[in-house]
DNA sequence: GTCTATAAAGTGATAGAC
DNA sequence: GTCTATCACTTTATAGAC
């Protein structure tokens, strides 16, 4: 129910279910201990059949996290050309990670973070270029607050720090507990505009 | 070269040996890429003389997890001690942190990040009751900080922000780099008690 | 596009000699 | 404590019928 759905929508065609599919179960077991047959089992057809839609294992995984940084770079687009202030655009990127990450694409995003290293090499550099562009959209921003002097950390220094903070989120954050997801991003944005306020 | 070194010291006995070729081997390909004979090949053995030092694959991973933690937790029991202050305390605990998880400890250190959940439940279980010692003497110097009004956040939830800033350090941090281990301290420290200095 | 059947290779672990 | 040899099993991927 969650996985690659938010992307796919209500996505019925083989391929959408594979992928929503292996989501899942990458993110539960992990790449290598996730079979093509448990793949095949939870669509319903058989080992054989998944071939048919991709030409290896690897491939699946591969096409996981490339729907995932499409679709979430474009979240990130567009929280920065809703809001005009720096600290908005901040606040914004900040939540729409959180969303990302915890959220309606938790699945492959954890993927994404988790089974990085199960890529061979030429696709773990076609992935990092993309991922060049997701970044970028954080950099252009922390860089510009960095220079109205809102923090004087390094802003590639802060971007990993933010990435530590919001990547370790699905490790401990409950849905379903207390603390929104607006909370956690108004907390997250304290560490980095917390110098400002001084 | 680095890997569980520190902790066996320079430990020629055989097990010492094979527990930092297996630190260094799961760190670089994961626990399921690594194969016993890669284990054996690197300190130069057979496979099946594996067996007579570990009773299942698993158990190495354990072993691994088991000593990073006993030795890590010792070092922020000396860095709690040796400060009187909490602001002091809190930063010795940051600075040892990252000495573990980007210095001398690691390799095993990421590999418990990383592969915990190759153990079966009841190792993780058991591993989970030492993390939870180490974890506490982290909750007693954020808990002190907090009721003196050094931060606002709740003390759990700023444990899990560091452990996402310090966690994430191995995947960018260079150790040869114009940043120091201190340098990075102090930067993540100050996302705590920035709060403060309001 | 899915099925059945199977090839081809690799895996953790064991047994017994030395 | 290490070796050799091998068992029993699982894995990805393919081939061809339907």
């Amino acid at each position: 129910m969650a996985g690659l759905m938010a992307i796919h929508g209500i996505d019925d065609s083989p391929r959408g279910r594979l992928l929503s599919a292996a989501a899942h179960l990458f993110r539960d077991k992990g790449f290598d201990r996730t079979t093509v047959r448990d793949i095949a089992a939870s669509v319903g057809i058989q080992s054989g059949s998944i071939f048919h839609h991709f030409k290896t294992k690897e491939d699946i995984l591969y096409a996981v996290m490339e729907e995932v940084i499409h679709f979430n770079t474009e979240r990130l687009r567009q929280a920065v050309v809703a809001h005009s202030t720096g600290q908005e655009q901040l606040r914004a990127l900040i939540r729409a990670e959180l969303q990302s990450i915890v959220g309606d694409t938790a699945e492959a995003m954890t993927v994404m973070v988790t089974e990085w290293r199960c890529l061979s090499e030429d696709k773990q550099a076609r992935a990092l270029k993309l991922r060049g562009i997701y970044e970028q959209l954080w950099l252009d921003v922390l860089t510009r607050l960095h220079k109205e002097g809102v923090f004087t950390t390094d802003p590639f220094i802060m971007r990993r720090l933010l990435t530590g903070m919001t990547g370790w989120a699905p490790n401990w954050f409950d849905r379903e507990g207390p603390l929104s997801l607006d909370d956690l991003a108004d907390i997250i944005l304290a560490r980095v505009i917390g110098e400002a306020e001084r």
